[in-house]
DNA sequence: ATAATTATGCAATACTGTTGCAAATAAAGA
DNA sequence: TCTTTATTTGCAACAGTATTGCATAATTAT
């Protein structure tokens, strides 16, 4: 089983508290995570600042992917392919609760092609679907 | 032609110069508007609060939608169907240029369906693609 | 024209995100 | 293991973003 450790030394990153300890939280979540819900949890012992680090970090080695919203906030969750440096491999559908709120990577639904108008080249794909999860049903 | 006038008067909002100048705004732009483009532009004579409370009204309304993005911040842009008071039909795929940074509504490019897991019951769905646009090609 | 309703500006306040720098910690090398 | 080097952290200061209450001003309805 892979620990916290080996994921951090996997992707180059020095072992320290903080990452061992945000690592963990993503490791134990059932979904998406925002800044806020990190700090809440994480940041009693960590300053507000090593979590905004500790995240980007984490984006840019490809430990975590960023899911947009539209409500001024971002949503952070663990990579589950093979995703490295600067190059994410997040092509899957995102799915946001409007009951429980949660956040959840639809891992297995793959987001579509879509055909652009002419001229207009794609480079990344972005979907995020609201409605309602299985629990709440 | 419908005028800024007409609009207001459509969605049942009182007509004063911020909610006509802000309309405007969005009428010129040839992309989508986050709310620091509207400040920088209409807020010399506008107070901010005035600026956050007529865009989150004319979202309420319907004449204006959101476009999520992973950089904490909201664009919005005029909804060219039939939506109306807390529904909207805004279906179609949002371009970012990450050339130019021009968000661009392709109206024309239906968000295709996906096949949820069992149990997700599907209420909206957003996509927004980056890439290269026509102008930077 | 007047009254009722609604929107605005202002001030205060809270929340969110960024930067520089010194101290602390971790990794690399002997 | 000890020492050196490189990296990370916390703090403080700051800038930017968003929200609220309330008095005043503007708009709409009568
Ligand atoms: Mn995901
Ligand atoms: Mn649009
Ligand atoms: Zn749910
Ligand atoms: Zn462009």
């Amino acid at each position: 089983m892979k620990t916290k450790l080996d994921i951090l030394k996997q992707y180059g990153l020095s072992v320290t508290d903080s990452r061992k300890k945000i690592l963990e939280l993503f490791l134990n979540a059932d979904g998406a995570l925002a800044h806020a819900d990190i700090e809440k949890n994480a940041a009693k012992n960590f300053d507000r600042v090593t979590v905004y680090r500790t995240l980007q970090t984490f984006v840019e080695k490809g430990i975590v992917h960023q899911i947009p919203t539209t409500d001024n906030s971002i949503l952070y969750a663990l990579c589950k392919q093979n995703c490295q440096q600067g190059h994410h491999h997040d092509d899957h559908v995102h799915f946001i609760c409007s009951n429980c709120d949660k956040t959840i990577c639809l891992d297995d639904v793959t987001i579509p092609q879509v055909k652009l108008p002419i001229n207009f080249t794609k480079q990344q794909a972005a979907m995020v679907v609201t409605g309602v999860c299985e629990d709440c049903k």
